[in-house]
RNA sequence: GGGCCCGUCGCCUAGCCAGGAUAGGGCGCCGGCCUGCGGAGCCGGUGGUCCGGGGUUCAAGUCCCCGCGGGCCCGCCA
């Protein structure tokens, strides 16, 4: 399944090969030159380019027999009208009339499956999300989600079967602090104007935060008497620290919080109950899982709310807790307490990796970080509970074994990768080799806060709710403005989709920064401005009942100007789509697609199509049109957004 | 202290892995364009010591070294 594009740069890659093998004598494979082809700066210099010094290196002959070898060569192809030597650069002009032609049969060939490959169903499981059931989802999950999402899409547009699945860890400390206060206020149902997850991520910040004053006071007050001055100054701002988060937390609460207050100073020792609940709740005591199970459902009703208006759909919903019940914990520990590798860190054992970190091929092969030092796995606490990465393990072979999975991709923040290149190497060691180098760490930045950064316990986060609900008022009013009549889910579709390109147009590798007010642009670069050239290029085709004359188009008409740069980026597609899903690289895919949006809304102004006397010509344009279409359609629906045919 | 990531017009961002031609976009700001196939649009203008300093090279935003600034990690948290 070749694209128009790579049946170009193959062909003059073919020519350029032939020609200094038989001249020059050099081998030189297709990779080579088409690796070195690259698309000049400015268009005046011509379509594509061979950087002649770029090739020096693998076909030695004096550097002017070489460049007029390639670009004599490079006439011999049907697709290359003109040559220019510039300096060590053999720039091609591209005959886009016969270039044109390919394009457009292919198009018409695929139709809505232009630019996807098939790789004939490979299993694969993306975990995304698989935020702590403690709060209702933030930003920094919708990066998450909307980069799951993404990866799922690409790899099922070209041919793999995906499960979506969602870790819910019930089992953690956050879990623990939040059922404990939930019991502690007689488990209340949250007032008619609130979320569920909203009211309960506010009664967990409040708990772990007047649990933590609780025992820094009691710190401060140990501190007095030993007469440790240093000690005491500090414990003291961090408590007015707490204290100001609590008031905070409680502004938005407040007879919920005041009561909470109340019923925590009754308490001797909360920090101790905590993580009684979490002993009892791992041990399975049937009180305690009743408790943790009711706030956990609570919290996740919320949050499947939530992803449900993100359009983010997962197939498995897996409790973390289920791994205890089903032995499948216990069957990874004892393995590990057997392994040569164990040692005993401070009295509780772990797993070693040393020896194994001194192979550096395995590194390589399990894609560790190369020279960070990654410490020995603690597997359990010294009251016998068991560590989420030691969980984890069992969990990675669970999603392999039941999906039959060949690869594995967890959507986890880069401020995880020594825990997951612990888990990496824990699965390799205790004989699962397959999995740990077929287990992938798709790390990403997290979303911070102008000045600030997003935390639970403190409750300083931006929900994805409220984004929404902003995006959808902006989506709204725009929308009234020009007459048409805003319906609920078209403006939910298009704050979905706002939100998520903001998430994906970002390289991962970088943090973001996220600014409400500025968010709510959603002018160029935007997903509404891709929805609304699908939906103008749409619009114009249906005027014709989408009827394009494909035996009819004239395509002595692609040499010119934005038609022609229209054919170039059309054609280009699937070959974007390749690299995108070769490297899953969401900005690429919104860098082109912002680039035909920018192209067809220019020539669109400049150029009427449907009422073209000339019908070769108007033919043509329909199928640019049709062209343009469907390349954002799919690209749209690839990065996870909406199509809409009127917005 | 050690490790990882990032630093490009006022703000955001592409290009860095595979060095090559005048560093692309977007936002903002200024000025134009709607009785015409969708104005969430189009056209023009404004704006850049590519964080700094060395080095390698015919050629450095890109590679190497030394710094600076920001984020993250180095937990019996997740």
């Amino acid at each position: 399944m070749t694209g128009p594009y790579e049946k170009l740069v193959e062909n003059i890659a073919n020519r350029v090969i032939a020609g200094v093998r038989d001249r020059l004598g050099c081998d030189l494979s297709v990779e080579d030159v088409i690796g070195v082809m690259e698309e000049p700066p400015r268009k005046d210099f011509g379509d594509l380019a061979i950087p002649a010094p770029r090739l020096l290196k693998k076909c030695r002959a004096k550097f002017q027999d070489l460049v007029g070898c390639i670009a004599s060569s490079v006439k011999n192809s049907v697709y290359v009208e003109k040559v220019n030597v510039t300096g060590p650069y053999i720039n091609m002009f591209i005959d886009m009339k016969t270039y044109g032609r390919v394009v457009v049969e292919n198009l018409r060939g695929r139709g809505k499956s232009y630019g996807f490959s098939n790789n004939g169903g490979v299993r694969v499981v993306v975990e995304f999300v698989s935020a702590n059931p403690v709060h209702p989802l933030h930003i920094g999950s919708g990066r998450n989600a909307a980069l799951g999402e993404f990866i799922a899409r690409v790899l099922e547009f070209n041919g793999s079967k995906v499960e979506r699945r969602y870790y819910i860890d019930d089992l953690g400390l956050q879990v623990a602090y939040l059922a404990y206060g939930y019991k502690l206020l007689g488990r209340p149902e949250p007032p008619r104007s609130m979320k569920v997850d909203h009211f309960m991520g506010l009664i967990y910040a409040a708990t772990a935060t007047l649990t933590e004053i609780v025992s820094v006071k009691e710190e401060l007050e140990s501190a007095r008497k030993a007469n440790d001055t240093v000690r005491y100054m500090e414990l003291n701002s961090k408590l007015s620290g707490l204290l100001a988060d609590l008031e905070r937390i409680r502004s938005k609460l407040p007879e919920y919080i005041d009561k909470l207050i109340v019923k925590i100073k009754e308490r001797h020792d909360p920090k101790a109950e905590v993580y009684d609940i979490m002993r009892k709740y791992e041990n399975g005591d049937p009180s305690t899982v009743e408790l943790v199970k009711s706030a956990v459902e609570k919290v996740m009703t919320g949050i499947r709310h939530t992803l449900r208006d993100l359009g983010v759909m997962i197939d498995k919903w897996d409790w973390e807790s289920d791994l205890i019940r089903e032995n499948l914990v216990s069957e990874v520990l004892n393995k590990a307490l057997k392994s040569p590798y164990i040692t005993l860190e401070k009295g509780v054992p772990a797993l070693d990796f040393s020896q194994l970190l001194k192979n550096s091929k395995l590194r390589e092969k399990l894609d560790l970080p190369k020279y960070t030092d990654i410490p020995p796995l603690v597997l359990v606490r010294s009251d016998g509970t068991t560590l989420y990465t030691t969980r984890d393990i069992a969990y990675t072979v669970k999603k392999f074994r039941e999906f039959n999975a060949e690869r594995v991709i967890n959507v986890i923040a880069v401020e995880q990768v020594i825990p997951q290149a612990q888990l990496k190497l824990a699965l390799y060691l205790l004989g699962y080799r397959k999995e740990a180098s077929n287990l992938v760490h798709y790390a990403y930045e997290l979303v911070t806060l102008p000045g600030t950064s997003m935390s639970g316990r403190k409750g300083t986060y931006v929900t994805i709710d409220e984004v929404l609900s902003e995006l959808k008022a902006v989506a709204r009013k725009l929308m009234t403005e020009r007459g048409i009549e805003p319906k609920d889910d078209v403006l939910l579709k298009i704050a979905r989709s706002a939100l998520k390109y903001l998430m994906l147009s970002t390289s991962p590798s970088k943090p973001i920064v996220f600014d409400l007010a500025k968010a709510m642009n959603i002018k160029a670069n935007s997903a509404p401005y891709l929805m609304y050239t699908y939906a103008r290029a749409s619009s114009v085709l249906s005027r014709c009942d989408n009827k394009v004359g494909w035996n009819k188009v004239d395509f002595s008409g692609c040499t010119e100007g934005l038609r022609r740069d229209l054919i170039w980026l059309i054609g280009k597609f699937p070959h974007v789509m390749k690299y995108v899903l070769k490297y899953l690289r969401p900005e690429d895919l919104a860098t082109y697609l912002n680039m035909v949006a920018d192209v067809f809304n220019s020539w669109y102004d400049r150029e009427r199509i449907l009422d073209d006397g000339r019908e070769g010509l108007r033919h043509l344009k329909l199928a640019i049109t049709f062209g343009v279409k469907t390349v954002m359609r799919n690209g749209l629906t690839v990065m996870g957004l909406d199509v809409l045919e009127r917005i």
